[in-house]
DNA sequence: GACTTTGACTTTCTTTGACTATTAAACTAT
DNA sequence: ATAGTTTAATAGTCAAAGAAAGTCAAAGTC
């Protein structure tokens, strides 16, 4: 059977990538012990599928509570979540859609808490929406969610 | 998943340093009592995270009363740079004040690449401009200029 | 020959504890 | 009261032990 541990413990890896918004932190001895080979193999696993040429990027820390953190990079579907973004907010977009979008860009870490914040301040600014007028309000706000988004790139 | 004694013992000091604007006095015996650890432990965590490489800045007395006080440095120039910097927009700012303050604000590392341009995208967006008229743009632009400027704490 | 498996050895980070140093408060002698 | 001394309460240091993860080359498999 072309059932090779490396195999194996990829396919572990990779599910639980998908589970997990492909993001993973796992323990390397333990892993390797649930699995039933060395824990050096689960290194070659992720040198030989697991690397920056792949798409991934992987953080390590070694002693006690250490941990071998992956993340599946990929600026494709980055760019597809932008766009995916701008093309849903269309002429108008109402504070809180506006709100909840920022913090999904957030929750996909595509940006940072303060890139949030400043977003948050730059689409709900309370100086600004007093001037605009009722209805204007929502095609501003559109406007300058795509302007942030596209700054995003 | 990981976290070790010094992840959460780091936590609660970042925290309480949060809490009391960067500066923070704590007991080493009794943290350590608190959290369950060996005194020296407290020692480890602060000479591994919050040294000054790290940029703060630690003082301690030993005896009856003694003391651990942590500072994160920096701070105190950084708020004072962004307060003279909110006092300095005043009731106006027009465009390219704001940019050149924006700009500032990078030149002295307060603020990433990334997000120096969602700033200038908040405050010189160009639909938001078309919209308000004439003088009250300056009005709006500082008042967006101080949100975010507030929003860098 | 390319890929996989293994394990001895290395490096990094954490935890622990014995020992040391400093300080404030309490005490003592004058 | 004052100065000196002791005591108790803190914090500091450092090295050893522990807990992961990393490296690399030899051996195994297809």
């Amino acid at each position: 059977m072309g059932n090779p541990m490396s195999e194996q413990i990829a396919r572990i890896i990779e599910q639980m990538l998908e589970e997990n918004d492909g993001v993973l932190e796992l323990q390397r001895n333990k892993l390797a012990g649930d699995v039933g080979c060395v824990p050096s193999q689960i290194n070659y696993v992720i040198a030989s599928r697991f690397n920056h040429d792949r798409g991934y990027i992987v953080e390590s820390r070694r002693g006690g509570g250490g941990y071998i953190k992956i993340r599946k990079i990929s600026f494709d579907s980055k760019t597809a979540f932008l766009m995916h973004m701008l093309s849903a907010i269309g002429e108008k977009i109402d504070a809180m859609s506006a709100r909840a979008l920022i913090a999904s860009l957030y929750d996909n870490n595509l940006i940072t808490q303060r890139e949030m914040s400043l977003m948050l301040v730059a689409v709900s600014d309370r100086a600004l929406m007093r001037i605009v007028q009722g209805d204007s309000r929502d095609t501003v706000r559109a406007d300058i969610m795509k302007s942030l988004i596209l700054t995003l790139k």
